[in-house]
DNA sequence: CCGGCTAAGGCGAACGTTCGCTGTCCGCGC
DNA sequence: GCGCGGACAGCGAACGTTCGCCTTAGCCGG
């Protein structure tokens, strides 16, 4: 229950202070300009005293940009997004940067909500993480705005920069491995089918069985819908339509989770009556029962990457759209037999 | 690889294209002023036509206010805090802010980096997410320059407001469950010793064993960091110093998870040899060998209900700090025998 | 026929910066 | 002793808005 704000301390008050034109000061405080040293301790001085602080507001509506990333999620409840954010944000930072969130409830809405308010707040660039996005053609027309944006998944049309992992060979590797052990029949849960990843996962699944001279079946791919209950239901379906299945590549670690604890409930050893083989090395895999063999996919780096390019892009002006995979690679442990 | 911008369209460009002053449009856009129906609809289609898009940063500059909180979290990796942001977030956009974020790496990095950062960019009020910064005496100046701030975690000098889970009754009612089941020697891992949430959850109970007629022992507390290995490690240590234990109540549902793992290892059956309880609420938390018994803890509801606490100190201009408690509640599974 | 009211819209100023140009003073070389 | 260049500082404009006040015209009543 304090007294109201007594107004800011702005530049032109440090000018009065000091009694110097408040350009002047400007000058100093930018560094540039040709300021004696006298004059220039002087300001600095009253500055700190006055405890100013530059309105980057301000500054932003004449130099013309913002420092600032707009960062348009699909759902930040998501663990996996978070080590997204988290290396995002601090190349962000790292280079000068802010990052404005925001976040698409339903599908289409990012075009009603999340990219107005961006333009609004002119953010210079965009990293778009919002997999319910992948269809929404709307979108393209940011990419007429020449507005540098980095996706995580799809866009459609090919203007958008994205950064992803190896999908394709994470599902390559991932099946090699559980051939290798000697499985014949193996299953897939897989997340959304309208996904980008979830297609490429499955297409390396498939490579990856005709190598092995396995033949593919629609039988052994079952929908998971990412959730732990989804995966476990598909477990359930798996075994239903084909009783012979010895191992179930899971398209992520929470479906793995969910795998782990419908082959506990229908009493199923782990591996050896079922080996299981998950993905995004989760800091829980290691600690599950038995430990959960995953691809350790750099989510962290994968933001951080994503950033720099855009970063990048701002920089140099270039609107020529990358595409960057990042690898992902094994971490054996004793769900699928250990290495 | 595409021509450069060509300049964004101003409310200038509007109002030439429509034959009226800047100013004018300017009413027109804002719903304010008297201009006739004819003219409001001739502007409204140029704007329109022309893409046009309010520049925020303009409007904040005069309105001196910039619908915009700032978020400092301590570590955007945590998959707990992403709840509250995602509540948090919602709530802001719900009522036309933005969040923009900042993490604090390193113990005191915040009052260097992170509250300079917001305070340029003249954020309207300050959402604080960093258990870090507990201590973080330079901290109160925020406080000071009369701006809204609502924190997670307790904040040094009783200036700044707070919501937060009713940990005191956290830790009495699950040890009450676990005296109910019958333990007598109910073990603690808990997290960060400095935190305030520690210790009164800690002190809960300490209150649930005096009322139960049991003694408080510091060979039944250990740190387990808040992480599973840290948990793992603790639940070894409590063996070791006192074999009789029958019950542990991890402070985290991480932790809870490191417990698990342990007793796994320990060769100890659980709930039968040894009941686990955790906290949080994480959706893992269904799905552990056994279902780990946890508390319900409103993180979504703590972010919405801190977003809205700060924004109505926004809008009232009150800096009266309030203290909001959320109730948790008990969620009873198997590995505490169920309810 | 005139005074005054209202509706419609213009105008200037302000918000807090950056930037480029203009002035002023001083010292120095020829 | 004169002019020239460099160091220092001031000034005006611009960025894209909002806001309050002023001007103009048209209308009505007396």
């Amino acid at each position: 229950m304090k007294v109201k704000p007594t107004r800011r301390v702005s530049v032109k008050d440090v000018a009065a202070q000091s009694g110097v034109s408040f350009q002047t000061t400007s000058k100093v405080l930018n560094g540039g300009g040709s300021v004696s040293e006298v004059t220039r301790a002087r300001i600095l001085q009253v500055a700190s005293d006055l405890g100013y602080v530059p309105n980057l507001q301000a500054r932003s509506l004449v130099m013309q940009r913002t420092l600032t990333i707009g960062l348009i999620a699909g759902d930040f409840s998501d663990p996996n997004l978070s080590r997204f954010i988290s290396g995002a944000e601090q190349e962000a930072r790292r280079q000068g940067y802010s990052v404005l969130i925001t976040s698409v409830e339903r599908e289409g809405s990012g075009t009603e909500y999340a990219l107005p308010a961006m333009m609004e707040r002119r953010v210079d660039g965009i990293l778009l993480a919002a997999p319910q996005m992948e269809e929404d053609l709307a979108l393209a027309h940011v990419l007429d705005r020449t507005l540098p944006v980095v996706s995580l998944y799809h866009v459609p049309g090919e203007g958008v920069a994205t950064v992803s992992s190896d999908d394709e060979q994470i599902g390559l590797l991932g099946t090699r491995h559980l051939v290798r052990k000697g499985h014949r029949a193996i299953a897939m849960i897989i997340g959304p089918r309208g996904r980008q990843a979830t297609q490429r996962r499955l297409h390396g699944y498939r490579r990856a069985l005709e190598e092995a001279g396995l033949a593919f079946a629609e039988d052994l791919v079952e929908e998971g819908r990412g959730e732990i209950a989804g995966a476990q239901a598909a477990t359930i379906r798996l075994f239903e339509q084909s009783p012979g299945i010895t191992a179930i590549f899971a398209q992520s670690d929470t479906m793995g989770i969910g795998v782990l604890s419908a082959l506990h409930r229908l009493g199923k050893p782990i591996p050896d009556s079922c080996a299981v083989v998950g993905c995004d090395d989760i800091d829980m895999a290691a600690y599950t029962e038995p430990p959960l063999t995953t691809f350790h996919v750099p989510l962290y780096e994968t933001g951080a990457e994503a950033m720099r390019l855009v970063l990048n892009m701002i920089a140099t002006g270039s609107v020529t759209p990358r595409h960057v995979l990042l690898p992902a690679h094994l971490i054996a442990r004793a769900s699928s037999g250990g290495a």
